[in-house]
RNA sequence: GGCGCAUUCGUCUAGCGGCCUAGGACGCGUCCCUCUCAAGGACGAGAUCAUGGGUUCGAAUCCCAUAUGCGCUACCA
């Protein structure tokens, strides 16, 4: 796209940059990863570069320990970083704590320019300030007090020994436009925009500053974020000016909701993508369905691969509505990758869920094979299969004897077609699934019984359920002698009805 | 309250003036397949394109109001 050279960019580097910046203060969330995808699809698409920042200004809200979960939903997704934590780069470090001081060089720069000032005023003032605003149904917003004091005045203040903020001085007249890649036009009155904190008194910069400052210094091309900073814009481009730079390109995403339309959170459900992975989705799947919630390749597909989305992703096609996070749609995604798994890697990827619930009872990685290929397409969540399998894995059943008996059936003559089958299947050489259907179909034929009936009978018999895989599948992976004392305690079971 | 943005089936969406008696997907229902459950296939219900005015030969698509929703309105990002 633009390739004209602009200051602060060599034409070397001219190319698509794109960056997530999450701060430390939470798991990854679904939203934030959303947004990291579009910006990942972006540069990926562009053959460019996506920059992982670490924005840790806030020091109250900073939780131990959650980059760590933030880079691990990263990877788990499979989405890559070009420079960042881990990686390294050009233009380190990644992380703004460790870059304080270009902030506050800005700042500084700011005020001497006469585009920012310092500001006095204590949180209490400003507290009180805005609750009687809001009392007498004013606007919020700072009253821009420290604006113009003198120098005598500032001299006073510093004497009291307050650290002050610096604030934008914000023009009070004229407006700021600017083009946004997914809304369009945008128009903002600079009366509306606040005076804003730029650095605060312990030294950090806010937001709104240290991503002016970094996104510069990164040299980055675009900025790929969440529709709530559109209001900010204004303020962001008005800081690029002041600071004598040129600005990206802005693209804002539409938000991602519950499915009361609110803030998608916790009580909606699973939010971080971590928590995905536990409850056994897919990345890919994640992945594939996470791209659409708020992009579309065309009217009728759902399933892309990350090769496709790559290679088609584009800003244009991103939507302006906030979407819902529709759980069901993206469980049937899963499903749909589940499927499409090689039998080996579907073993593989259940393997770990499996050894959790059965720690004592895998007698072989062979026949936990044999067992995973007879469920895969029944499978929508990796972690149901334990629940799935567990007959296979446990001897004890549990299950109600009159489960046993099928329509038009009695307890006696249930008992007695049983009984039956079992002669038949203990004289029957072979046991695969094959021979297993040689014998039982014609039994069923010569009881004047329907399949059902005998089938269901086994099926309950040996497994416990009413809904399992292909009866002689499952009897063949089980084997003759589990299946043959399972068909016995049944028919004991019977006889105490 | 102010500012900004949005508004197509329950949900995700296609649509960028005539191809729309609005298409696809999830979910839902019926049927087929079938030893059960899935998967698969077929069909169906489901949207007066938020409402009201325009513009136009013609509007879901353009314009203006209204309503509703969302975002921002922090020394949080």
């Amino acid at each position: 796209m633009a390739s004209t050279c602009r200051a602060g960019r060599s034409p070397l580097t001219d190319s698509v940059r794109t960056r997530f910046a999450p701060s430390p203060t939470g798991f990854p969330h679904v939203g934030g990863m959303r947004t990291a995808l579009f910006a990942w699809l972006f540069a990926r698409h562009n053959q460019g570069s996506f920059i992982l920042r670490i924005e840790d200004t806030d020091v109250e809200r900073s939780v131990e320990g959650s980059l760590e979960y933030i880079l691990e939903g990263m990877r788990w997704l499979g989405m890559d970083w070009d420079e960042g934590p881990g990686v390294g780069g050009d233009y380190g470090p990644y992380v703004q704590s460790q870059r304080l001081h270009l902030y506050q060089d800005a700042a500084r720069r700011l005020v001497e320019s006469g585009h920012a000032y310092y500001c006095y005023c204590s949180a209490e003032r400003l507290e009180t300030l805005r609750t009687e605003q809001i009392k007498r149904k004013m606007p919020p917003g700072y009253d821009r007090r420290c604006r113009n004091l003198t120098t005598e005045q500032r001299k006073a203040k510093e004497a009291e020994g307050i650290t002050p903020v610096v604030r934008f001085k914000i023009p009070l007249t004229g407006r700021t436009r600017f083009h946004d890649e997914i809304w369009g036009d945008v128009v903002f009155e600079n009366s509306h925009v606040e005076d804003l904190v730029l650095l605060k008194s312990d030294g950090y910069p806010t937001y709104h500053l240290a991503n002016v400052v970094d996104d510069h210094a990164m040299e980055i091309s675009h900025v790929i974020r969440a529709e709530e900073y559109i209001s900010s814009t204004p303020l962001h481009l008005m800081t690029y000016e002041a600071l004598g730079y040129v600005p990206p390109k802005f693209a804002h995403l539409p938000m991602v909701l519950g499915h009361d339309r609110s803030k998608l959170s916790k009580r909606h459900g699973a939010t971080s993508v971590l928590e995905f992975r536990e409850q056994g989705y897919l990345p890919e799947a994640l992945l594939n369905f996470l791209a659409l919630v708020g992009w579309s390749l065309d009217d009728k597909t759902d399933i892309i691969s990350r090769d496709e989305l790559i290679k088609n992703f584009s800003l244009e096609r991103v939507s302006k509505t906030a979407a819902i996070f529709n759980h069901e749609k993206l469980k049937w995604m899963n499903g749909v990758y589940i499927r499409k798994l090689t039998p080996e890697d579907f073993a593989r990827r259940c393997f770990p869920f499996i050894e959790k619930a059965f720690p004592e009872n895998i007698p072989s990685v062979d026949y936990v094979r044999a067992v995973l290929s007879l469920v895969q397409e029944r499978t929508k969540l990796l972690t149901e299969v334990s629940e799935l399998t567990r007959y296979f894995f446990s001897d004890r059943l549990n299950y109600d004897a009159k489960l046993l008996i099928s329509k038009d059936m009695t307890p006696e003559s249930t008992r007695q077609m049983l009984i039956m089958a079992k002669e038949r299947l203990e004289k029957q050489p072979g046991f695969d699934e094959k021979s297993l259907e040689s014998i039982l179909r014609p039994l069923a034929e010569e009881l004047k019984l329907k399949t059902g009936q005998l089938f269901g009978a086994l099926r309950t018999a040996v497994s416990g359920e009413t809904a399992t895989p292909p009866l002689f599948q499952m009897m063949a992976v089980l084997g003759r002698e589990r299946c043959l004392i399972r068909i016995q305690e049944a028919i004991s079971k019977l006889a105490t009805l």
